[in-house]
Parts: structure tokens; sequence; C-alpha cells
DNA sequence: GGGAAGCGTATTGCATACAATCCCCGTCGA
DNA sequence: TCGACGGGGATTGTATGCAATACGCTTCCC
């Protein structure tokens, strides 16, 4: 039961709030790379007023997951091709760092835990849908938790949703980003304390889930693939649209 | 020359800046761990409203460096130590995967710059002060700056004013907190391009440096020592002060 | 017809006002 | 003497108002 709608949340929590919808809109593409992001918009969708819309797009902006232009607003963060190669070299570290850390040390509570969530990744990938691709990355998320380190749980988080976004600009649209064949290769090594494995694992997972997506598109010889997210930037439309209607 | 007094800076800036400025404040130490932040009070002294401190202040929440309660107040933070473990564990990992990436690829201007600094270091050790353990973090986040990944620069950075502050908590006062020759030989092998090597000796440092400060307070008997941080974070003085005076 | 300048509107940046909350401290009762 | 209770002051949480900036449109000139 989620919660009454007129109950007040406690102080500081609305902002939080508004924080973690826009966040899941994006990674689930709700929103798309681009959208403008407008403070009043926003503010009376969700019954707060600007302020706190505003500090949720801020800290939104410091996890990179949309842009902020001085005077000009706030829109759905458009990653560079640098950028993604950013963040996925990042990642790579991350989680190589969690599979020293958890190898060997799971408790049956925490497989089965771990087991359930594949369970469920395989069943919205069966269903198709947004959902397959929030599961996927929140695998690893859930990986983090375990680890029982909070910093690494909120750095993995912020560079999975960036990774999430990343996959949507660059990704093929929909394709299944985690194979999840993986995830059950990755937690057995786990499981059978091979740190090593698992680490080499999660790297070729990690590093397929970019070629998938990212090296995928840079290497297509389409040029207009390769501009797509250049001209999105600048609000550049391709030619199929002659007059821009602000609002179908 | 910093700037006129009396000059606007454009849209967005004053928040960043009075940001920095607590930034450093607490990493220095002028601001000790514990220390209350009122929003009043700051906004006065920099000249701008609360709105602008929250903005800081929210984002050295984000960070860890401060702590947020809500209808509380901002205190700078009391890490405890098992923060202080996450922080070094993730650190780590991080910096491991700088020294990948970093290994054999160093321009000569860049050596000469990262040479330069360590002499800096050396220098402000020499004559003492604040100024070595800035400085000691800071080679650490040069290092970050010439990997050329943005992403790891910011980790670097989060993480390694994060263990400044531990430091400044569990550490013995104003120690040397990373030898100095430690990172010439981190740089040495980073020259010659063994990665290994690198790794090995970054990793080898940054432990040196958690059990220089971290460790040694942990196996030290004294409860004193351990009770202080929570002491602290629950506003108790030790003995010796009988009457609190607010304001000295 | 194409481009530059000017105006009006929409939106942001920041400060401030008001309400809610908490803490300190003095008072009261056991 | 100790603890519970309650008022006053200080501080935060949130909304809103005003000024500044940028954008889109019209108009004007070449």
């Amino acid at each position: 039961m989620p919660r009454p709608a007129d109950a007040q949340l406690p102080a500081g929590a609305r902002a939080q709030a508004v924080y973690r919808a826009l966040r899941r809109a994006i990674i689930e593409q709700a929103l798309r790379a681009g959208t403008k992001l407008p403070e009043d918009a926003i503010g009376e969708r969700f019954g707060v007023s600007r302020t706190l819309v505003r500090e949720a797009l801020t800290r939104l902006a410091i996890e990179g997951l949309v842009d902020i232009v001085p005077n000009r607003g706030a829109t759905v963060a458009l990653p560079t091709l640098e950028e993604a190669r950013d963040a996925f070299e990042v990642r790579r570290g991350l989680e190589r760092l969690m599979m020293e850390l958890l190898a060997g040390r799971l408790s049956p509570a925490q497989l089965a835990i771990l087991r359930d969530h594949i369970a469920r990744e395989d069943e919205a990938r069966a269903r198709g849908g947004p959902e397959s691709i929030r599961l996927a990355g929140e695998f690893h998320l859930l990986l983090a938790q375990t680890s029982g380190n909070a910093l690494l749980e909120r750095y993995i988080g912020e560079v999975s949703s960036r990774c999430a976004l990343i996959l949507s600009v660059y990704g093929r649209p929909h394709s299944p980003e985690c194979a999840i064949s993986e995830h059950r290769q990755i937690l057995a090594a786990l499981e059978n304390g091979d740190a090593a494995r698992a680490a080499a694992l999660m790297d070729a997972h990690l590093q397929a889930v970019a070629e998938r997506a990212v090296l995928a598109s840079a290497q297509a010889a389409d040029i207009r693939t390769l501009l797509a997210p250049f001209a999105e930037r600048e609000g550049l439309a391709p030619t199929p649209a002659p007059g821009r209607k602000p609002r179908p």
C-alpha cells in the first residue's frame, strides 16, 4: 500500500520523492534524452514548489542524468561518446572491486535473494517492456547492497543509472542489455568463492554490454546514427519533420 | 588576482563558490568534524541568501562531507569507522583502475606537472601546516585529471576529500598522511608503463595510509580515543569541560 | 527574399516571507 | 533531587515574489 495521497511526507522527503520519480522516469526512458525539464511543469505535476524541483534537478545533474545550463534550465542529459566510455570504464573498476568483496561471502539468504532477482529478470524479459532494462541494472545494484559497503552502493547506483541512460541513447531500442545467463554465471562464481573468475566474468559482461551498444553504434558507418545525439543536443530533428508542433 | 569584490559572478557560480569554500574549509580542518553549519551564519558571511547555502550544503551532504538531519540542520560529518573502511575500500578500487588507465601513457608534459607537484608536497611538508594534507590528497586528484576520465576524476575527488575528513577524525593530528616517497615510486612505475607494479604500489600506499590512521586508532586500546567520534557526534565533551560556553 | 534588430513572453536565479519543528531552559509536581 | 511539562527563541522547510536572462516571433531594412 503506497501511502494516503493527502498525507504530508516528513520533512525533506518530498524533494527526494521528486528526485526518485524523475530518476526512474529517465532510466525507464519515459523521459527521453534531451527532453526539456521545466521547473514549473514538474512542480505542478507533483504538487510541490519550484524550490523542491530545483533541488531534485540539482541532484540529478550531479549524478549526470540531467544537464543544467545556467539561465536555460534542465534537460535529460545527452551523454557524449566520451562520457559513455568514461562511465563504462569507471563501472568496470567498481564492479571488479565489488566481486572481490563478495566472492565467497554470500550467505544462503543473500544467494536466494539474488537468484530470485534473476528469475524476475527472466520474467520481465519474456514480457518485454521497459521493466527489463531497470531490472537488469538493479541486479548490479542488488549486488552492491549485498556487499555491505554503502559508498560502493551509491557509486554503483549512480554509474549504473548513467549507463542505462547511455544505452538509451546509443543502444538499440529495448535490446536486452544484460545477458541474463551472464548474471547467472557471475553469481555462481561468487558462490564458489572464485574472486578472480567472478571479476573476469563481470569484466567480460560489462565489456559485452558496452560493445553491444556503444561501440556497435560507433562502428556503424551510418552517419545519421552517429550524429543523432549531437543533433538532438542542438534540438535538430531529422528531415521527415517539416514543421515542429510544440505539443501534439 | 582573484576578482573584484563587487563584481557579480555569473548565474549559478555563487552557490558553487560557497560549496568550494566550505569544502576546502572542511578538508583543511578549519571546520572540524561535528561543527554545526547554520545556514544563516554561513549566508551572512558569504553575502548570499540561505537558498544558495542550502544548495551548497546539499551537495556536500551528497558527497558525505556534511551530515544533514531533517529539521536539525547540517554539521561537518563525523564518519564512523565503518564508513571509513568503506571509503578506503572504494578508493582502492578506483585508484587501481586509475593506474591501469595511466600506466605508460604519461606525456613528458604531464610527467613534469606531476613531478612538480611532488616537489611542492616536499616543501609544504618541510614547512608543516595544513597545506601539506591538502597537497597530498591533490596528488591523487591530479593523477585523476591526467587520466582524462572526467567521471573518475569526480569520484576520486569525492572519495579523497572524504578520506581527508576521516583522517582528520581518526588520524593523528597533522601526521604526514601520504609518504611522499611512495608518490615518487608510483609515478616511476607509471612512467615505466608497469601497470601491475603501479597498481600494487598504489594499493600498498593506500593501505598504509589507512593503517597509519584508522586501524591505528582502532587497535589503540584506549577507550577514550575510540569513543571520541561517537561522543562528539552526540555533542558530548570530555570531563575537563564543566560548563559549556556557547561562543568564546 | 533573406537577414538583422526589437519586443513580448516564458523561464530561470535568487532572495525573502511565512509556517513548522526542534531545542533550550525554566517551572512544577512527585 | 529528579523527572515531566511547557513556553520562548532559534533554525529549518517550503512557497512565493521579483528581477534578470534567453528564446521566439514580428517587423523592418537591404
